[in-house]
DNA sequence: ACAAATTTGTACGTATGTATA
DNA sequence: ATATACATACGTACAAATTTG
């Protein structure tokens, strides 16, 4: 029964007097929780509003409010006359590692070689973003399919890099640093400011790229991930060589 | 009395039959028009839900939903406890004409120069984009603050641009596109994408940016744009020079 | 500092329309 | 044609934030 396993997962949600928690966020909560487990996978059909509103303690119109903020975000697809159907997360998920190269709109294979995780002091524009004076950073060297290899610089704050510095540098290959901080840290990077711009590569990037003296200038992008509520949260930098295929950006997701 | 101004502006909206336009959309189409017609300006506050569910032949809940999804697209302000306000058309209109480079969110004001407007034959990506084998394309010279001046290529349909190809290189000056094809042709953009890459400067680019020899890689950036049914409207293409302050975009609007 | 009025936010229950199976 | 399921709509009630007296 599907509906039973349905409203086992969101009863939690409204039992508890949760407090200043909406019914209609309880119940976007309780099916965005129950996709993260896995006890709902892409492709599942939710029961109808009917059935829901007569098992869960909110009324239908509470409901399709919920139902509404979830299809909204793209996390789940409203189909008039069939039903209400869990969205692929694939997408979402790409977005999660934040680097994505896209090739059409579809994310394309990457690889990871780890150089190392450190702390590092911060001044300048780093200090502003975390208002801290160090953090941890972790370098890194990506290639996408067969374009030039291109440097990463992962910087994060102290608290959530804790485990990381532990590690040796061989164990970030092919290392989702974003899927890391999400799944053991609860860290959901919801909104990203990018920065691009063109300019001279960086002695570390030249170093880790083994750039010859003829390739100066390459291109610098920044992205700045916040929560959803608004707080720093991850701050990465790459250096892309010239020629390398171009980033896609997408000023608003496509559903 | 903005009471009376705004039921008179809604009134016609819901009055005639549309077919199969809902109320709330009816109710969210009628504040747009406002908008647009300048009846309503940034900054005016909307009469509370009450006194406009008290006029206007549609309910509390149903003008809700037209008013969330105005707040949702940006064109509202709601503050609970204070009222609704028409938010400042700026932002959004500053992303109407894509070209923005933000300082800390904020647009900077920009100096355009044109170079003069063609016919071109399209292939490859071009070609592809628009579907079709010829268009038209505006080349200008753009400046941000006191940045180093950038090269722009600004391609659009034939249909769109016979007005434009009877203007002189200089009429381009200082003109904005997308506001005029807004205006005239009611064209809106709604969705971006941005591809971005360092590469070489084109031969246009060279020319127009006076160019040394030293000076051969910059950042090449493309905004594809695309109206609300996902069809494709506009092309442009940016040679940005090393070392210009980085450009800014946002995956999200905030709000 | 407190109380009242205003305004948005949430919630309920019900009814009807429309697309799909 | 019938049943199912989402979409729209109405009217009402109370909660919470803000402003006003």
């Amino acid at each position: 029964m599907t509906l039973e396993t349905i409203v086992e997962a969101c009863l939690p949600h409204f039992e508890n007097e949760r407090l200043g928690v909406p019914k209609y966020a309880r119940f976007y909560n309780a099916i965005r929780d129950a996709i993260e487990s896995g006890r709902l996978v892409a492709g599942d059909k939710l029961p109808s509003e009917q059935e829901l509103s007569a098992r869960l303690p909110a009324s239908l119109g509470t409901l399709q409010k919920g139902l509404k903020a979830l299809a909204d975000d793209g996390i789940i697809v409203r189909q008039h006359g069939r039903g209400t159907f869990i969205r692929d997360q694939e997408l979402r998920y790409e977005e999660i590692r934040v680097f994505r190269f896209l090739d059409q709109g579809r994310p394309l294979p990457l690889t990871l070689q780890g150089i190392g995780i450190r702390r590092v002091d911060l001044d300048g524009e780093l200090a502003k973003f975390f208002e801290r004076k160090e953090c941890a950073v972790i370098e890194r060297l990506v290639q996408v399919e067969n374009e030039p290899w291109t440097f990463n610089a992962f910087y994060l704050p102290l608290g959530l890099a804790e485990e990381l510095l532990e590690m040796a540098p061989g164990d970030f290959d092919g290392f989702s640093i974003h899927e890391y901080l999400h799944r053991s840290r609860q860290l959901l990077t919801s909104r990203f400011d990018h920065h691009l711009s063109a300019g001279e590569f960086s002695s570390a990037a030249r170093r880790a790229l083994k750039l010859d003296d003829q390739t100066t200038v390459g291109m610098q992008w920044q992205v700045h991930g916040y929560t959803r509520e608004g707080k720093p949260a991850t701050f990465q930098c790459f250096e892309l060589q010239p020629g390398h295929r171009p980033i896609e950006l997408k000023t608003q997701l496509d559903r």
